[in-house]
DNA sequence: TTGTAAGCGTTATCAC
DNA sequence: GTGATAACGCTTACAA
């Protein structure tokens, strides 16, 4: 594999004027450059990052550590950060963590070992691994579930609220035995999510609570749904915390013989391209992944650029996107 | 942020014995091991891999490069590759090339420049980017899409055979207006498919040929389904190459009150989720995506071992998976 | 404008 | 079993 003295000495020139003719920062006689361009261009000539990186003790390299790749509302996060970081000229090296601790850690130090500018990266919720990183001084952001610690830049979903919100449209729409269907406790989002629904529950003075959790899966959902439509007295609506759950919910629904809306009234959190092609189709409640995505990405080279600055928490709001799963009558 | 050097000094001993201490090669005194451990946790220690990778001249990084993060075929692929390189040591740095050259290119010099230890690639099509790497000597395996030249690994789904047995399938169900909506031309697995597709329709004597080329997205397929439809003599069943595709077909299906199956009947490339939650459920050509991606980085940790080793090519079957959307009589 | 040379943090080779 | 030390390939003062 060349290196950059086999380019040298192919072009009659020392090293630091192939470095200088390559990176274009210093000016150097336009002749040699062509000349350096030349030499490097016939031997196949790939400056190497990790010599370079090492020397500049900086790289262009973000890392985004994700809880599951296979979720939509991730992998849009993960669009947004890369078209912003690409702009600003840096990679981004995509990571699942698999909402498992151990898979997190170990990603975090491939991050810190790698010496990645940079880490955007949704907890899985113990503190301990993110320590690290502060410790290193390397930036973060946080996106769709907080940082125990404060001081973090982070970009976060009024997920409550927009959990609250759901509700109460299932309330305005005439349901009154309202389910949650949310992840494990210990998740921000899902515990946020049943606390939102909780809000509007009491705020509308309805009891009793038909809760349920389970892991943020289909099979999840379908396990969480058997139980509360077995019960004595069923749920005539739910609210579900996220849209691979929302699959098992629906498989269980139809299971059931239930018609959805008409029997009982679905919100799902995370719009789906699907949403519009179940009979009726599903209500979501959208949030903004992708412009979460790009905005984690601002912030983290916005800190890069100046660690410094104080940390940010900016908000975003989710929408509720109105279909008929949640109407009673039928179209 | 402490090296090497910090631990040694603060353990008492040289840089030389902290790095055999750490990696464990060679043999050395346990109290100086436990000495060494200590000074490293106290200070926060972590190994700088640049210098690392620079000294051994290899890295322990695996790139994958495909061309729709947001497909799900695609994710399960990613899976597979990762479960596989995590258990061999190995990180993967996923990157999205977004069916563009350009990018493609791009993730392919970083890859280089990285000194990743091999790649793994869904090729946009065009041959030139891929030659760096063979230049250079980095290890490929091609996913999904043949390379032009030979002499590469490959893992493959024979996608013109599974696209001819769907066909039969549509033709063995009672339909005989057979259109077929995929993907650019130039994208080996959108040719294959409507060559099988072909040659489903050859074999049995059928004409016209009904065929429609769009973007492997779903406003694509909502076109393309517009186009067809709209004919003098539409189709009564309708082949999709992609499960992004499938969702505009549907949707156009579904604005023009055609009832799926009976009217039109459709199978499309790709399970997906939520196959199960229309009405009736999809038809599917199901492609072993998790297991593309596991024998993929199977390949390649095995070249890596031996460059010397015959390229392999392995070609995996895909499934039909029949469900209510190619039977003619509602159940 | 160009060249020389030091140094980034590791690991591996060589003596001891 | 341990310690100096050279080397990996690059960038960047500092000289010329």
């Amino acid at each position: 594999m060349p290196t950059i003295s086999d380019v040298a000495r192919k072009a009659g020139v020392s090293t630091a004027t192939v470095s200088r003719a390559l990176n274009g920062k210093s000016s150097v006689d336009p002749v040699l450059v062509s000349r350096v361009r030349i030499a490097a261009e016939e031997l196949g000539y790939h400056p190497n990052a990790l010599a370079r990186n090492l020397r500049r003790q900086e790289t262009a390299v973000l890392a985004l550590i994700i809880s599951d790749v296979e979720n939509p509302f991730f992998t849009s996060i993960a669009r947004g950060v890369e078209d912003v970081a690409q702009t600003a000229g840096y990679s981004v090296v995509l990571c699942n963590s698999d909402e498992n601790a151990d898979k997190e850690r170990r990603y975090i130090d491939v991050a810190l070992q790698e010496r990645a500018a940079g880490v955007i990266l949704s907890p899985t919720g113990l503190p301990s691994s993110i320590e690290r990183l502060r410790q290193r001084g390397t930036p973060v952001v946080a996106v769709d579930r907080p940082l125990a610690g404060r001081g973090t830049d982070q970009v976060l979903v009024d997920t409550r609220l927009a959990a609250r919100e759901a509700t109460e449209h299932l309330i305005a729409a005439g349901y009154r035995r309202i389910g949650c269907v949310t992840g494990p406790s210990g998740i921000r989002t899902a515990d946020d999510r049943l606390a939102g629904y909780r809000d509007a529950l009491s705020a509308a003075g309805l009891s009793p609570r038909l809760e349920r959790r389970a892991a943020y899966r289909a099979a999840g959902g379908r396990a969480a749904a058997r139980k509360l439509l077995d019960a004595p007295h069923p749920p005539d609506a739910l609210l579900v915390a996220n849209s691979a759950m929302a699959i098992g919910v629906l498989e269980e629904l139809a299971a059931a013989k239930l018609r959805l809306g008409r029997d009982v009234g679905v919100v799902a959190f995370d719009d789906v391209p699907w949403a519009s092609l179940i009979d009726p189709p599903l209500t979501v409640m959208a949030q903004p992944a992708y412009e979460i995505g790009a905005e984690a990405a601002r912030l983290l080279l916005a800190r890069i650029a100046d660690p410094a600055r104080p940390p940010e928490a900016r908000t975003l709001a989710a929408r509720l996107v109105e279909r008929g799963s949640s109407r009673r009558a039928s179209v």
